[in-house]
DNA sequence: CCTTTTGTCGATCAAATTAGTAGTGTTTAA
DNA sequence: TTAAACACTACTAATTTGATCGACAAAAGG
């Protein structure tokens, strides 16, 4: 499951995408903007950007901005910064692998192969998918279908 | 994420699959063939008997069987039971549909779409790995090949 | 310098979920 | 009738989730 947390930060950096270069887009404004609630957004948001994903001004007419081109940022990091790895389960995951207590043996384990392919699968789409695809309603089934 | 109950309830149906037809399996062998504390292994057995995915047996000699051939148990069948949906956020799953309390408009909502995407994507490996898939170790990918 | 506005950061918290455990009952075969 | 097995209810401890609060720091403007 995609926590809160997870969904709230990739609607805010959707929002922080609509904004031309260089303006800066308050949290007060994203948590309106966005229905998420306000202190809740700021941890996010700092979150965000102790991880490189945006930047901050403080004081008076701060805010928060993009840190990199919309096109340079998928929802796979975004997710994995907020939940963590998107394996359904820790010994199939590529980023965070973690062995199962009550293995018994892991190369013939079904459950774990079975697993790597839903994250295989859901980490092609996820790492697939830039905030500048979410802008357009129709961005991402276009890049699709010239399979870009 | 795939809960524990959910992992070991597969790993139970796994074992059960081993058995020749008719055979009977007990929960306290299941539990220590595959790791598996064995009163949280009776808890799962009931809720997958109860959701027709198992028979029992009580009394001396009793035990478990499947209660479908394994060619016809999916994993997402027993993940569904187990830990609910699969899609990521309620908002995209077929099977347990709930609006996002936050969402201004659902139509063009990009994480919408995109989880949409993940789950179409776990959804057809999940619900098309069965638990006679998971017998060999090439199974499913044989399958695949094919095109089947 | 002072005030206002805004991000930063630590602490705290209530509710829900997870991963079990315990114990009692009920059925069945020998 | 007894031992072995599933059935069912109840409970609980730990963790995670989804926040909220308040003090602090910085920046801009007068």
């Amino acid at each position: 499951m995609l926590s809160q947390k997870a969904k709230y930060a990739l609607k805010a950096m959707i929002a922080l995408a609509t904004q031309e270069e260089g303006n800066l887009l308050q949290a007060a404004d994203i948590a309106e903007r966005q229905n998420v609630p306000r202190k809740f957004l700021e941890l996010i948001l700092l979150d965000l950007r102790k991880h490189g994903l945006v930047r901050s001004q403080r004081g008076k007419f701060g805010g928060y901005a993009l840190a990199k081109p919309a096109d340079a940022i998928t929802f796979g990091q975004i997710i994995r910064i907020m939940d963590g790895p998107l394996a359904p389960i820790p010994c199939a995951s590529l980023t965070g692998y973690r062995r199962c207590a009550d293995c018994r043996d892991e190369k013939s384990c079904a459950v774990r192969r079975t697993m790597r392919e839903v994250r295989d699968a859901a980490a092609a789409i996820l790492d697939g998918t830039t905030i500048a695809d979410a802008l357009g309603a129709g961005a991402h089934e276009a890049r699709a279908a010239i399979g870009a």
